[in-house]
DNA sequence: TAGAGCCGTCGAAACGTTTCGACGAAACTT
DNA sequence: AAGTTTCGTCGAAACGTTTCGACGGCTCTA
């Protein structure tokens, strides 16, 4: 029904090949009066050409496919990958390409996952905060297709656009040490994932470090999410001895941990400092405004498309390529007050 | 170089055809024996489909394009496309459906989004808020394309999912008036787009209906985003009669406002209640949490989705499908303070 | 003015599928 | 036992492009 090249060829008296020559200014030559004609009733007919029938042949699709972290509902609306492919989705658009969301891999085993991604609609992936076994990375992995993560696991040989996380957390720490806090409890992320990891490693190598005082239960699981750091705070308050400041694994928990101390008529930062991670967009947003580590996720969605652009030219691209964080201080933190030490 | 349907059949000593029909369960019957061959023939080569072949003969890819807004620097960041983003993305997952998510659509002129959209690689579009004069959606309609907006701009003849503004607004006004306010501003979005045009009738009706009084002073423009929501209420706190609340056009702005609140020494609600609209993830995040309408954007996602696939077979779908929201109290609102009337 | 080289054009193959018409062989009819 | 179905398979066309080899006609150059 739509108007393909062999219907210009046909109105035209001329060959298909000429068409597309004239269209693409294409590998060859066209006479110019040829060329004039050919457009005008490209025009005339309506034509609008077929990137399908084009991919086919050059085996290219200008179209980077997008894996979300694990495939589970309401993933995006995670602020942390708002940020990631808000970052991915500007740089495509400067890089002249679309994006490809996949919407169903979740639980979609290895096999199923190669089948999906590698059926020739995507020229490479991008895999947000994919797990360390994530299927589908070490499908792209496996058959050489262009695949970058952005990622604080590092899977062996594939390229990674990763955060200092432990200067991160040392920028946060250091911070509230200089604030005169010694007493410093950590609500730690899904330890599954290597930045929950990495941060819970910085804090309890910072507290032997200044030899800060510690305590078992200063260190709380909280998942990643604002639930779980709003049950992590509540935890950690009901202990017999009470921390100083907390520095949270994340926003998302930070904002829970503020919640609880609100509920249990503690104020913060005056009671209680609190730190997230990530500079999301909503860590502003609470009252007080939280001080928390900026990643500079723009950057790396960029970057990430850059890099499966240059793997797509048989370029080099660095295997590792770490980005520093920076520290964003702001009202939810403050000398402690002077009590029982 | 990946294997092909052909290295099966070559491998086997059968005909393509029978391979296609072996793997795909149809059209046509296969002898068991055959098809076992095949499949194991299938994953000793490690063959993988080609989808973009698949649709080049079927003439459908599986796939819905989603076009944001406007294409600026950003957009993903904003909270509500966030949550419309979110519902889509939810739904094609159900639907078995992968997303285009088209970044290059801002600049360009009708004839080239028509070309960018309609080559082939999506089999229907979904356009989220886009202006009344979006070009995309015009040659879609034009072509006949299926497609559907999630918008409050209806465009003859295009199939829209919107929300009951004015209900949504009058549900607001209604909840301040009961509590007491008589004297309510309005803080407006972009008056360019038929959702800030439809609450702030909304909002100008039930003023007159209710006989409140009015002040020329008591709109301002926001243009739907926080910085504007902040530069309005400041207009409106240094005019000389005060309103006792402020109902805003949607979350972001209202976002600001509470800022420019705080900053001017106005507590929120105390001093002056304050209402969003959209019921953004963010909306919840802020001190007082926000008193807001909630759209039901996620289901309007879902029926955005499913209405591109029933247009995909030719069946009949409302041209207006009109979606009521219902209001949230949370804390950003309370009863006026009794003062000069 | 003959040979070389370039120019513009054509026809055909190729990309990886799906599906239709054909066709023998086997399995049912009566 | 002859006719009719059904079954499993094959070959080929089609989808809309790109691009390669071929080729005739020009324009150079010597």
């Amino acid at each position: 029904m739509p108007t393909s090249i062999k219907d210009i060829a046909k109105k035209l008296n001329v060959s298909v090949s000429t068409v597309s020559y004239a269209l693409n200014g294409g590998p060859r030559r066209v006479s110019s009066e040829v060329r004039d004609r050919v457009f005008e009733a490209a025009k005339d007919l309506g034509y609008r050409p077929n990137r399908v029938a084009k991919s086919m042949v050059t085996g290219k699709s200008r179209t980077i496919g997008v894996v979300p972290p694990e495939i589970t509902e309401d993933v995006l609306l995670s602020p942390y990958l708002q940020l990631a492919l808000n970052g991915v989705f500007n740089a495509a658009g400067k890089a002249n390409q679309d994006l490809m969301l996949f919407t169903r891999l979740a639980e979609s085993m290895h096999d199923e996952i190669m089948t999906t991604i590698l059926d020739g609609r995507i020229d490479g992936a991008i895999f947000i905060a994919p797990s360390r076994t994530n299927h589908g990375v070490l499908a792209a992995k496996e058959l050489h297709i262009p695949c970058v993560t952005i990622s604080n696991s590092e899977i062996e040989g594939v390229i990674t656009m990763s955060v200092a996380n432990r200067t991160g957390m040392n920028l946060v720490l250091g911070y509230l040490l200089q604030l005169g806090h010694r007493r410093i409890a950590h609500i730690a992320g899904r330890l599954d994932m290597q930045d929950a990891i990495e941060r819970l490693q910085a804090y309890t190598d910072f507290v032997a470090d200044n030899r800060l005082p510690s305590d078992d239960g200063w260190v709380v699981k909280g998942q990643f999410h604002p639930d779980g750091g709003y049950r992590a705070m509540k935890e950690l308050l009901s202990h017999g001895s009470l921390p100083t400041a907390v520095a949270c694994a994340n926003d998302d928990m930070a904002i829970g941990a503020i919640r609880a101390c609100r509920e249990l008529g503690f104020r913060v930062p005056e009671d209680i400092s609190i730190t997230g991670f990530d500079m999301t967009t909503t860590s502003d947003l609470t009252t007080p405004a939280l001080t928390t580590v900026r990643q500079p996720i723009a950057e790396m969605g960029s970057a990430a498309v850059s890099a499966v652009l240059a793997l797509l030219e048989d370029k080099e691209v660095p295997v590792h390529t770490v980005f520093q964080p920076t520290l964003v201080t702001r009202s939810s933190t403050c000398i402690p007050k002077k009590e029982s030490k």
